[in-house]
DNA sequence: AATAATTTAACGATCGATCGATTAAATAAA
DNA sequence: TTTATTTAATCGATCGATCGTTAAATTATT
């Protein structure tokens, strides 16, 4: 047998992808062997390599494409949420948070090998995610940047800060499960209150009469 | 020649667990083997196997030394900072996070394959390592709960903030370098800051008097 | 017929682990 | 003080298994 029948290469392309996400995620890239894959995707390992040059690029594939996504998908939040309109600042760090959360709790595989394997990546593969990764960690700290500049945050460091709240809301995945005591919207509405609480001083922005009637 | 002048079984078991953080903290569990090992120690492979029984073993034995090293230094931690007397929960969250950010930032490699390598565990080992990581969880959301009793913090969830505030420090490691831009005291304060923030509501806390007078 | 997809089979390399031999140091016996 | 014995530690060599990868043959689709 050669070719299933009622399946092309982009399939198999999509259902090794499918598999590799579950397989890296649980065992750890080194751990997982093209064998083993090849066993979860039902076809012969030598199979793998029409879709993919490499174990290596396989890795890139599923990590850019996560980057990519992730970038596009907040790039589409934002046109939705706020159309035209100049929102503040505190209302983009929350829409950012929540969509962070949300984001990182419905693709829990795909965002812990991104943190996890990038130390598997060869340097060309490492400093191309780690673009995409930088591009995203400045949306955040331009977000910083212009609560602070308008007076409405209280931040020691932009990069400090950025860098807590990214840590944060990323290490969800290591606790959250689906079904668990706590709801996913639950969790998000934490957690961005956290985050609203790192950045925001409610001193100054919920008391400015009495702050004012202090001095 | 068996035996080299001036070394003995527990100075090279010592240096096999240091050359093994090392390699395990930039290579991973995995991607390591025995015979890298084996040689940045200066040592046949076979030789490692005299030390420890096998390569999960040896991961354990860090793991689990790192677990009770933490345990250990937190204790005396207490006992030096607050012997006999009874801190606020505020102090002790404070106290807390200073520490877990310097133990942090003092021992990387340990911190980062105690966070990493979980599931290069076996079960038996994992559940070992998951419950010492579970007494220290609930050191922490000790003194959370402490100060929710007494008023002093505005919690939502104590799991979800204790959750939150572990991987905000632990995440410390992933980008602090020494000899950066931030001094690795400046970078306690910090975190120790947004720590509170995360805890305790400035409103009640700071400004009773104006609080009361609102009313 | 041409092409795309997958198979079978196998390559060289490396993996964790083990074997018996060898040696240094510690201990006991003479 | 010398000799014999034991214990601890390391070595060189190698085991079977598995690794990522490839070549060539085969089958299915267009």
């Amino acid at each position: 047998m050669a070719r299933t029948i009622g399946s092309n290469g982009e399939e198999t392309a999509a259902r090794i992808r499918a598999c590799a996400l579950e397989l890296i995620a649980s065992q750890g890239f080194e751990a997982m062997s093209m064998r083993g894959l090849a066993a979860a995707v039902g076809v012969q390992s030598a199979a793998l390599y029409h879709h993919f040059a490499t174990k290596q690029a396989l890795l890139a594939d599923l990590m850019m494409s996560h980057m990519r996504d992730l970038l596009t998908a907040w790039q589409t939040t934002c046109a939705d949420h706020m159309a035209g309109q100049t929102a503040t600042a505190s209302d983009r760090l929350d829409a950012f948070a929540r969509f962070h959360i949300r984001y990182h709790i419905s693709r829990p595989q795909e965002v812990f090998i991104a943190y996890m394997e990038l130390r598997s990546l060869s340097p060309v593969h490492y400093n191309a995610v780690s673009e995409l990764r930088r591009d995203y960690e400045n949306l955040l700290k331009a977000i910083l940047q212009d609560g602070v500049d308008d007076g409405s945050f209280q931040i020691d460091d932009i990069h400090v800060t950025a860098m807590a709240i990214l840590a944060m809301l990323t290490g969800i995945t290591t606790w959250y499960r689906p079904g668990g005591r706590l709801s996913a919207s639950a969790v998000e509405m934490q957690y961005a209150a956290m985050v609203r609480r790192m950045a925001v001083d409610d001193i100054g922005e919920s008391l400015p009469v009495q702050k004012q009637a202090k001095q």
